[in-house]
DNA sequence: TTGAAAGCGGTACCAT
DNA sequence: ATGGTACCGCTTTCAA
C-alpha cells in the first residue's frame, strides 16, 4: 500500500542506497550507466521521494501556513488569492486552515503547524481572539517561526503586519457622504468587535464630530437589521455607513424595504464584494480594500523574511479606495 | 531559532531520550518525580514534538488533503465547510490547495500531497482537467493514497464519489418552468465543459425535447451575455435555465437591461448563492445543491475508508433543490 | 564510482 | 524505574 522507498530500490538494482539518492539527485559522483539503471526503476515502481523524510532531514517544510478565521467573507478570499499567487512564484506551498471566528480551533492550528509543518506563518486572527485579546499563543511562537499579522492584527505582537487603512478609508468616506449634502450619518456594523471595527468606527466618528452625535448600530446581522428599521425615521437619518457585507446588505434590505434607497433619500456606503454591489439594485457604494494586493504584499514580506531573518519588522499599509455607485448617485 | 528537541532536554535533564519520551507521554514506567522534573523543563523551554518526526516514524500524516479548484464559487466554499466539520470531530488535520482551476497546479498538489504529507485526498478536479481528460495523476495514487472524488468526477479513476443529481435537477426546473406555461425555454452556461455542466445540459434536452430546439448558449460570461441579449426576442425566449453563477447573474443582467424580469415576461433559474440570489431585485430562483452536505457526505465516506480500507467503492448522490423566488413567480 | 555510517527527532522494544 | 538501541526514509560526509 505504500510508496516504494529508496531502500526497497537499492535492494532491487543490488546498489547501496546512497548510490541510489545520488542517481536520482543527478550526482556527478554517479556513472551515466548506474544512473540510467536507476531512473528507469524508480520511474518503473513510481517512486515518489518522502517528503516527510526529507523535511526531518532538512529542517524545514517548504511550506507556508496561512490561518483565516473564514473564507467565505470576500476580503479574506481575495487576500488569500493574492498569498497564493505570490507564493507560488517559489517553491513553497501553501497550507490553509480556517479558524471561522474560533480562539480554541486558531490556537490548534498554530500549534499543529509549528511543530515542524511549516517554515512560517501568515494570519488573519479570529474575531474570538481580538474579542479575548489574548496573543499567548502568537507571542510564544514568533521567535521560532516567522509571522505576518495581516488586516486584524494586535500591537501585543512583535511582527510583520500587513494593514489596510481602515480608520481613513472611513474617515474620508463619510466625509465625502458629507459633501454631498448628507446631514445625520449613522454606522452599521457587526464587526465591532474586530480591531478593524474600532478603527472605521473611529473614523465615522472624528468625521461626524462637528456635525452630530454619533448614531452607531452595532450587533448581529438581525440585530442591526431590526435596529435600523426602528431608527432610520426616528433618528432622521440620511445617509449611513456600514462597516461589513452583513452590514451593508441588512442596510440594504431595510432601505429597499422602506423605499428610501432607489430615490436618493437614504444614500448608503458599504464593503461588500464587487459582484454583488454591482448587481444590487441600485447597485452599493463600497470601500473595497484591495484584498489581493494586501494578499500579495504579505506574501512578498515573508517571503522575504525567510530570505533574511535579520532585517527590521515592517509594517505595511495598503490604501482602500471608493468605488462610487448608485447608492450614492442621487442628491439628498 | 528552533523548537527544543527530546535530546536537548536529556541534555539538560541528565536522563536519557527514552525517559524523557515516556514522561511526557505519561508512561507508568516513569517515576512521579521524574515525570514532574520533566514535564516542568518541557514546558519552561516551550517543547513541542516534531510533528514531521512524529509522522515519519509512524508512517502517517494524521492529515487529509482537500484539492479544489476555486474557493469563490459558493458551492465549493460550503463544500469545504462540510468537510472541515467533519473532519474536525476526528484527530486528522486539513491541508487545502487551491488550483484555480489549472490542470498543471492540479498535478502539482496531487504529487505534492502524495509523497506523504497526507493520508488521503478529497478532490473535485479542475476546469482544464475535465477538457483535457487526463486523470493519470489521479489513476496512478489511488493505489497508494485514500482517494475521494467529488462534484466533478471521472468514470476513469476507480474510488470512491459523491455527486449532484445534476441531470434530474436540471431535468425537473426544466419541466418545472413548463409547467408554468413557458414555452420557449433557453440553457446558458459557462461551465459546458464540465462533467456536471454536460449532465445538467443532457437534462435541459431531454427535459424540452417533445417541446421545442434546444437553445443553448455557452461561453465565457461576456459572450454569454452578449449573445442572449441578441437572441432573447430573435428567438422569442420566454425562460432561462442557468446553469452556474456567472451565467445566471449574465442572464439577470440582460434582463434588467431588456426590463423583462420584473415583470415575468422573462422566467429564470440559474444557480448562485444564497446570499446574492436572495438581494437581487427580482430575487432569483435557484438549484439548491446542497454543497456543505455534499462536502459533509465527503469527508464521511473518506474518513469510514480510513478505518476500513476493504470496503466496497462506493458512489452517494446528493439530491439539488429547487429555491423558488421571484425570477419564476409571475405568470407568463 | 560506490558504499558505509551518522543523523534529523521522535517511538518502542529490550536490557538492566 | 531508567537507559540503550534500532528504526522511519532520506541526505551527506567520508572512506574505500
Amino acid at each position: 500500500m505504500k510508496n516504494i522507498t529508496l531502500k526497497e530500490l537499492s535492494k532491487m538494482l543490488d546498489v547501496s542506497i546512497s548510490t541510489i539518492s545520488k542517481a536520482l539527485n543527478d550526482s556527478h559522483e554517479i556513472s551515466i550507466s548506474t544512473k540510467e539503471r536507476v531512473r528507469e526503476a524508480a520511474k518503473q515502481y513510481n517512486y515518489k521521494p518522502n517528503r516527510t523524510a526529507i523535511n526531518l532531514k532538512s529542517g524545514r517544510a517548504s511550506t507556508i501556513g496561512v490561518i483565516l478565521p473564514s473564507i467565505k467573507n470576500f476580503f479574506l478570499s481575495r487576500a488569500l488569492r493574492g498569498i497564493e499567487n505570490e507564493v507560488a512564484k517559489t517553491d513553497y506551498n501553501i497550507i490553509i486552515c480556517v479558524t471561522n471566528e474560533s480562539y480554541k480551533k486558531e490556537v490548534q492550528y498554530v500549534q499543529a503547524l509549528t511543530n515542524g509543518l511549516v517554515d512560517a506563518i501568515i494570519i488573519a486572527v479570529s474575531e474570538e481572539t481580538q474579542v479575548l485579546e489574548n496573543y499567548d499563543h502568537l507571542t510564544n511562537i514568533s521567535k521560532y517561526t516567522n509571522l505576518l499579522m495581516f488586516d486584524r492584527v494586535s500591537d501585543d505582537v512583535k511582527c510583520d503586519k500587513v494593514m489596510v487603512n481602515d480608520y481613513e478609508a472611513v474617515l474620508n468616506a463619510v466625509k465625502e457622504l458629507q459633501f454631498m449634502g448628507r446631514k445625520r450619518i449613522a454606522l452599521a456594523a457587526t464587526i465591532h468587535n474586530l480591531s478593524v471595527g474600532q478603527l472605521r468606527i473611529k473614523g465615522y466618528e472624528d468625521a461626524i464630530k462637528d456635525s452630530h452625535e454619533p448614531i452607531i448600530i452595532t450587533g448581529p446581522e438581525k440585530r442591526v437589521e431590526k435596529e435600523l428599521d426602528k431608527m432610520i425615521e426616528s433618528e432622521d437619518i440620511d445617509a449611513i455607513i456600514a462597516l461589513d457585507e452583513e452590514a451593508s446588505l441588512a442596510t440594504f434590505r431595510v432601505g429597499k424595504k422602506k423605499d428610501i434607497l432607489d430615490s436618493g433619500k437614504l444614500a448608503l456606503v458599504g464593503y461588500a464584494g464587487r459582484t454583488i454591489s454591482e448587481h444590487l439594485t441600485p447597485s452599493m457604494t463600497t470601500i473595497n480594500q484591495h484584498g489581493k494586493r494586501v494578499g500579495r504584499t504579505a506574501a512578498e514580506l515573508l517571503l522575504s523574511r525567510l530570505e533574511n531573518n535579520d532585517k527590521e519588522i515592517e509594517k505595511v499599509i495598503i490604501d482602500s479606495s471608493l468605488y462610487k455607485r448608485e447608492t450614492t448617485n442621487k442628491p439628498s
